[in-house]
RNA sequence: GCCCGGAUGGUGAAAUCGGUAAACACUGCGGACUUAAAAUCCGCCGCCGCAAGGCUUACGGGUUCAAGUCCCGUUCCGGGCACCA
């Protein structure tokens, strides 16, 4: 056996072993319980990121974890194959997307490999092929006539140079990201998904999802965002020559109809069909409109931009009171939630009352909340509260919230004007991008016909790959050879439609397609019911709401069009924090900044701050300086051409000089790795330098899988040395140890002595610990009960063939519990030492409750909640023992000072607390 | 702005049900080995204090024999906000 830990090595061997053995290629097996573990499919981007790194070995973890429990694993592997970046990348290098993103996929395949994932990658699958995007089509042809899908407006930005559509990505500060342009609101048509018709059972089924956190199911509830209210008309006269505007109703939604007596004002977006009447004879307001199609769709600018309005000069009629209301516009209704219009309550709405005291409107107190005085000098909490009754209105005076919300409401209904209603703040998905690489949606376009679905016989519509796009619009509109297509319906020259599908669409389905047997022209098969549920699920936080919310939505459709019998596709998630990375920039001329790789960065504390620089680049060995100083009292040594002067005063006066080679550099925050930031560690050379089984423990072992991770290369070097350790050690026991170990076994017969029968129960108490966390998911934990496990192995005592038996147990414990983080270094080692052939069929190992028993216990002495000492009593004493005990500690006599113990708790095996 | 998280030594973190705060590491410092360096091994390391002891889990209150953990409020940091994936 080779005496030096030499990964490279080790890992290959490992790798060719699972490779050739196809050790993680599974079949159903009805004998065995199951187990499918999938982590989010990675977009190609180019590089594998420590992100997906992370996320990976997480998975692996699990997954190995689950095998040796003796459950038929399933672990896949796919590939997020269209998006944008793809265009981008061809924008720039004039490479088709299907091009860059073929490399790219073969590229990262091959790093992943390097990383030893137990993947079955007999079911890769790329979202970009045709035998994959040819079910999206489909199954939105079933949408389609199921009434799921259906054609409508969709409001886009739109830049007015490059006449396309551009993805809220690439507005920058409300301009296009390459022409500069100030950017548009345009409607235009596109094709929905009714996830709102599935609300109801959205929310629900949130109930039964027992394996998800709480926090990502409050984020699905309240963007689902049920709210019970009352949905009702003002009535007016305005009209045109088609007749009166909506029938003469303005409808509005409330949640608060308690306050209905307290309408001051009303407003309307400025799509409101209202609005756009009194914007003809109203040029003032025409222009406003024309303001607010300028500006982002986004809602976090609607919520943070400044409200503005104004008024139209027309006035609706008040249901309850006959009272005249004044419509304004104002910029911060959305005509997309409800019916574009609301009531304006200044008196018990912040957002109302904002507008009001801005342009004077009135403002009518109608609701009380105990003995408080409402005054209009500033917003107070209570005015927006529930909690009050009402005043100042009339009939409904005194009703609670419930009660007048009730009583309204009946009123309302009697004059056939209002009633009360559940309203989704979720909104219909929109699928049509207007972009080249994605799915083609399978409708053609008919002078004759109208829009005509493609008919399944020729699924795939299949997308040209050889597309460049220039940034102008979708390349799709000049392919002559695509566009063309005969009206399935009347024969006559038609036109396919050339948007595609959102990205979303593919994503959410691809855990089924895993589970299918490919070939089988089904979208789904029968291997699927074996499979799904996915047993865990892994990936990061960002895709709490959208993705998790359109998976489970597809699962429902898919379910209603008879494909599958499950109804939720996720059992158990586990949500991964992202990967952090220090950041470091120079500030370049006109305030830009230039970022600088970590890796390039050397970082010292200068009299208590801290300062960075870049090691100079052409280090210059020839004409070497060496350099001396004191700083701190360390000695710095540096060999370099261009030198720099660091001069501090830390907080006591004491001056620091320190001289470093090459050129200072600004120290940003810690933030998310990523390009723009140039704060990416490339795992690919940490691999080559320290092999997989060191990267995987470091991530595992640095942060709860949950949190997020910051990167630091001295965490690295510190995992590398424990494993350099794991290998001395197990060449030890192969030389001096395991040699000692007679015939026979005799450790499960023998009376251990007390230096050894203490080293066993450490490793197995370390191993229930393990066992432990493991069921929690608290994978870091895990991996410090192994680095304890060895330090206790490396002190154990080591002569004698009970000790060697002892030692063969816990270092065999120690490389099973290793072997989910690092299973290169544990597969050569059991193999090695003579464990078993392959440690991936060995059992995973449980904690002897013989080895646990202890005579004595150590408790911690408390007097009035401060800690004094300590006392042992024997493991089974009693509570009246253990107070005498305690009482009798000097420690106790102490502090109790001669005051008599007024209480003493004892709490078992743990503490004894003396209250004086 | 709205929704959801987070905050513990010089650093990453641990603390299972309210019961020893800082396990396990990293960095740093001291030492051994070495001609020297690397590697390896041993020791020390929250703050104040000579000590006894006191203080300490972002900040301010509260509940409790006992609070990092529960409750109320505040600050700061992060994720999402529907066309990035």
């Amino acid at each position: 056996m080779q005496d030096k830990y030499l990964p490279a090595d080790i890992e290959r061997a490992a790798q060719q072993h699972w490779d050739s053995s196809e050790a993680f290629r599974v079949t159903a097996d009805a004998s065995k319980p199951k187990y499918y573990c999938l982590s989010m499919f990675p977009y190609p981007s180019g590089k594998l990121h420590m992100g997906h790194v992370r996320n990976y070995t997480i998975g692996d973890v699990l997954s190995r974890f689950h095998r040796m429990r003796g459950y038929n694993v399933l672990q896949p592997m796919g590939w997020d194959a269209f998006g944008l970046p793809a265009e981008n990348a061809a924008i720039k290098n004039k490479v088709p997307p299907a091009k860059w993103t073929y490399d790219n996929i073969a590229y990262m395949k091959q790093q992943l490999k390097s990383l030893g994932f137990a993947i079955d990658w007999s079911r890769e699958l790329a979202t970009c092929t045709p035998e994959y995007y040819k079910w999206n089509q489909w199954l939105f042809l079933r949408m389609l006539e199921k009434g799921v899908a259906e054609r409508k407006t969709q409001v886009v930005n739109w830049d007015p140079v490059d006449q396309t559509v551009l993805a809220n990505e690439q507005v920058i500060d409300g301009r296009g990201w390459r022409t500069g342009a100030l950017v548009e609101k345009r409607e235009i048509p596109g094709y929905y998904l009714k996830i709102t018709d599935y609300a109801d059972e959205l929310l629900s089924d949130l109930d039964e999802l027992e394996g998800w956190p709480e926090r990502v199911k409050l984020m699905q509830a309240n963007w689902i965002g049920k709210s019970t209210g009352v949905r009702f008309a003002f009535s007016h006269t305005v009209g045109d020559e088609n007749g009166l505007i909506g029938d003469g109703k303005m409808w509005v939604f409330t949640t608060r109809a308690d306050t209905i007596m307290g309408v001051t004002f009303c407003a309307v977006a400025a799509e409101h069909p209202l609005a756009l009447h009194a914007a003809k004879s109203n040029p003032e307001l025409a222009a406003f409109i024309e303001k607010c199609k300028h500006g982002s769709v986004m809602e976090a600018d609607m919520a943070t931009m400044e409200k503005e309005g104004l008024p139209t000069g027309l006035f609706v009629t008040h249901p309850l009171t006959g009272q005249q209301v004044e419509v304004w516009v104002g910029n911060y209704v959305l005509m997309s939630y409800g019916d574009g219009a609301v009531m304006g309550v200044p008196a018990h709405d912040e957002r109302d009352f904002a507008f009001a005291k801005k342009y004077s409107l009135p403002i009518e107190q109608v609701v009380a909340v105990g003995d408080k005085a409402y005054s209009l000098d500033a917003w107070q909490e209570w005015y927006g509260s529930k909690d009050g009754v009402c005043i100042n209105s009339g009939k409904y005076d005194d009703l609670g919230y419930a009660a007048a919300v009730d009583a309204i409401a009946a009123d309302l209904a009697a004059k056939n004007t209002g009633e009360k209603k559940v309203q989704w703040r979720l909104r219909d998905w929109g699928i049509s991008r207007q972009r080249y690489w994605g799915c083609p949606i399978p409708i053609i376009h008919c002078d004759a016909c109208g829009s005509v679905p493609v008919p399944d016989d020729q699924l795939p519509v299949v997308l040209p790959e050889d597309c460049v796009p220039d940034g102008s619009g979708n390349p799709l509109h000049k392919r002559l050879d695509f566009l063309h297509v005969d009206c399935p319906k009347c024969g006559k020259p038609a036109r396919r439609e050339t948007d595609t599908m959102d990205t979303f669409v593919d994503s959410s389905w691809y855990y089924a397609r895993y589970a299918t047997k490919f070939g089988a022209d089904k979208m789904v098969d029968e291997e699927t019911d074996y499979w799904m549920t996915v047993d865990q699920y892994i990936g990061g936080i960002e895709h709490a709401i959208l993705h998790l919310l359109y998976s489970r939505f597809w699962t429902k459709v898919m379910r209603d069009v008879g494909l599958v019998t499950y109804r939720e596709p996720f059992a158990h998630l586990l949500t991964q924090g992202m990967v952090l990375a220090p950041t470091y920039f120079r500030e370049l001329e006109g305030g830009k900044k230039e970022w600088v790789n970590p890796s390039n960065v050397t970082e010292s504390v200068i009299g208590g701050k801290r300062y960075a620089w870049v090691q100079n680049d052409g280090l210059d060995f020839g004409e070497t300086n060496l350099v001396e100083g004191r700083g701190n009292q360390s000695k710095i040594r540096i060999s370099a051409s261009k030198l720099d002067v660091i001069r501090d005063d830390d907080e006591h006066g004491k001056q620091s000089v320190v001289i470093v080679a090459g050129d200072r550099v600004q120290i940003g925050g810690v933030e998310k790795m990523s390009k723009s930031k140039n704060n990416g560690v490339d795992p690919e050379a940490l691999v080559k330098q320290f092999g997989a089984d060191t990267c995987r423990f470091f991530i595992i072992f640095t942060a709860h899988p949950e949190q997020s991770l910051e990167w630091s290369d001295a965490g690295v070097e510190g995992a590398y040395r424990f494993l350099k350790r794991v290998w001395t050690f197990g060449h030890a026991f192969a030389t001096d140890i395991r040699p000692q170990i007679g015939a026979t076994r005799t450790l499960a017969s023998a009376k251990l002595p007390d230096a050894l029968a203490a080293f066993r129960r450490e490793i197995h108490l370390l191993l229930k610990q393990a066992n432990y966390d493991l069921g929690k998911q608290q994978f870091n934990t895990v991996a410090s009960a192994t680095m304890k496990m060895l330090n206790a192995i490396e002190k154990a005592p080591r002569e004698g063939a009970l000790a060697a038996e002892v030692i063969e147990e816990c270092f065999g414990i120690l490389l099973r519990v290793l072997s989910p983080l690092t299973p290169h270094i544990s597969h050569a080692l059991w193999n090695q030492l003579g464990y078993g052939n392959d440690i991936l069929a060995a059992a995973w190992p449980e904690p002897l409750e013989a080895a646990l028993v202890q005579d004595e216990i150590e408790l911690m002495l408390q007097v009035n909640g401060k800690l004094r000492g300590s006392l042992r009593v024997p493991a089974d004493a009693t509570k009246d023992a253990i107070e005498a005990a305690a009482l009798a500690h000097e420690g106790a006599i102490k502090f109790l000072e001669g005051r008599p113990a007024k209480k003493v708790i004892v709490v078992p095996g743990r503490l004894v607390n003396i209250a004086g």
